[in-house]
RNA sequence: GGUAACGUGGCGGAAUGGUUACGCAGAGGAUUGCAAAUCCUUGUAUCCCGGUUCGAUUCCGGGCGUUACCUCCA
């Protein structure tokens, strides 16, 4: 399509026209997981968003021109604290965590990025980006520790509206005898007992947290480019100290154009967040549900808005899919989405939207020829849906069940034998039992079938 | 306290300076032994107070409310 691509821009908190640097070579970085415990829901959120934006851009510039980076978090004090709570190493937890968060991105069926760098196999870098800082004095060492000097750049708090004195005055920052400043924060610090360590100019240590996605970013995307995204979450301080690093080191104007800030699920209003104690994991879901319902309803939002979790939501995005399924006809040909249904995912991802254009298609889909069909179905497509045959998603519905299958087919002869015989009321006292195990029963053309409740 | 997002019908959720969102639920109908599923038809809305305007739900200002960030968090 054509027409122009919209976003809401963080920085400067106004939706924009998208002009990307070259758009023959479009970067977008979104910050990936922590891999210190299995993925939750709202980790989920940012993958399909993330997902979705990048489905987009190459749709309007061509699978090769879009370069999506996510990284890989693989070390961190959250993760050396969850390695000895789980008394496993270190190594094991993140290659265990990592392989969840992969099956979790599979089963949500998003596409996998360009990139997907992780925080340990770049240390060199981050210890070179740490030097170039302390040279040009916008870090020091403080007893093994090096810590950014935030005085030292002037645009600090752009991205998320705060100034140093309410900072400050909040008092909450991370109060240390080593910070020369309370706002600082660090760099590199060191590690010690059984903690796991580079070595570095400044002696044994690692990585502060916000470091890796200054330097990862420059090495796929380069000093300045295009789309950086992630939670609203990590607005401050971790954006925020990002560009603070990236601007002071790269000595640069900007280091992403565009920031784009994905809203909160939550709980009965309330975040969803592991020290909330109400996440929902991604894992859990597996055996409930096929991953189409979650990644639709994880696209029932615009992706600002908080999305409230329940599962009346699960429920209508099942029926729908369910629904939609009436009108599955695969095709390799290639057939074009129309500008004015593919509008709303152009103008800032509003998928409701889009999903609204897709009830619209169905719709004409279900009275009208195979060709309808066929579009409708690229159209659910080209958001991620509807792209397992038919046979997986009813396969699905009959994983998880009291009863075997056999038994469910037998109890189903055995009531249209009592219909055959007009005794209606052992007929309905058949059904009624399955309905009690969740198999509902449906009459139709002659046929009798059984489904899920 | 500072900063930000949000406040649309019974619910979820878009859009919009004057006109149909869409989905779910509800109501009526078709179909059915009865259901279920499906299909058809259909009612209901823009937190409060000012301002701008011929006209505001939409723009501006002020309230009130909800949530988040300011410490790790997607």
């Amino acid at each position: 399509m054509n027409k122009d691509i919209f976003l809401s821009n963080s920085l400067g908190g106004k939706k924009e026209k998208f002009v990307p640097i070259n758009k023959s070579n479009i970067g977008m970085y979104v910050c990936g997981p922590t891999v210190y415990d299995d993925p939750h829901i709202g980790n989920a959120r940012p993958l399909v968003i993330f997902d979705l934006l990048f489905k987009v851009l190459k749709c309007k510039y061509g699978d090769k021109a879009v370069t999506y980076v996510r990284n890989i978090t693989d070390i961190d004090d959250k993760i050396i604290k969850s390695s000895k709570e789980k008394k496993i190493s270190i190594s094991d937890l993140t290659d265990k965590i990592t392989k969840k968060f992969h099956n979790d991105c599979e089963y949500l069926i998003c596409d996998v990025p360009t990139h997907e760098p992780k925080a340990t196999e770049n240390i060199k870098l981050m210890i070179d980006m740490i030097n170039n800082l302390i040279k040009n004095e916008f870090a020091y060492e403080s007893e093994k520790h090096i810590y950014f000097k935030v005085k030292k750049f002037k645009d600090y708090g752009k991205l998320s509206n705060k100034n140093l004195e309410d900072l400050i005055a909040g008092s909450r920052v991370e109060v240390s005898e080593n910070k020369k400043n309370p706002e600082d924060f660090v760099l590199w610090k060191p590690s010690i007992d059984d903690e796991p360590f580079w070595e570095s100019p400044w002696g044994k240590g690692r990585p502060g947290w916000h470091l890796e996605c200054s330097v990862m970013s420059k090495k796929y995307l380069g000093a300045t480019f295009d789309i950086h995204g992630g939670g609203r979450d990590l607005i401050f301080p971790h954006h925020e100290n990002e560009i603070a690093q990236s601007v002071c080191a790269n000595k640069t104007d900007r280091f992403a154009n565009y920031w784009i800030h994905n809203g909160f699920i939550t709980m009965s209003k309330e975040k969803m967040a592991k020290s909330q104690g109400n996440i929902l994991k991604i894992g859990d879901f597996k055996n409930k549900y096929n991953g189409q319902v979650l990644r639709l309803a994880l696209m029932s939002a615009h992706y600002t808005q908080p999305l409230d979790w329940n599962d009346k939501l699960m429920g209508e995005c099942y029926r729908t899919i369910s629904k939609w399924y009436g009108c599955y006809a695969p095709t390799n040909k290639k057939i074009l989405i129309k500008d004015e249904d593919l509008q709303p995912l152009y103008d800032d991802l509003n998928s409701p939207g889009y999903i609204a254009n897709l009830h619209k298609l169905y719709v004409k889909a279900k009275d009208g020829n195979l060709s309808d069909k066929e579009l409708f179905t690229v159209a659910c497509n080209f958001i991620g849906l509807l792209k397992q045959p038919k046979e997986k998603w009813d396969e699905f519905k009959k994983g998880k069940v009291a009863f075997s299958e056999k038994q469910i087919l037998d109890k189903i002869i055995e009531r249209n034998k009592a219909r055959q015989d007009k005794n209606y009321k052992l007929a309905d006292k058949i059904r009624g039992e399955l309905l009690d195990k969740g198999i509902l029963i449906e009459d139709k053309d002659g046929k009798t079938t059984w489904k899920i409740k």
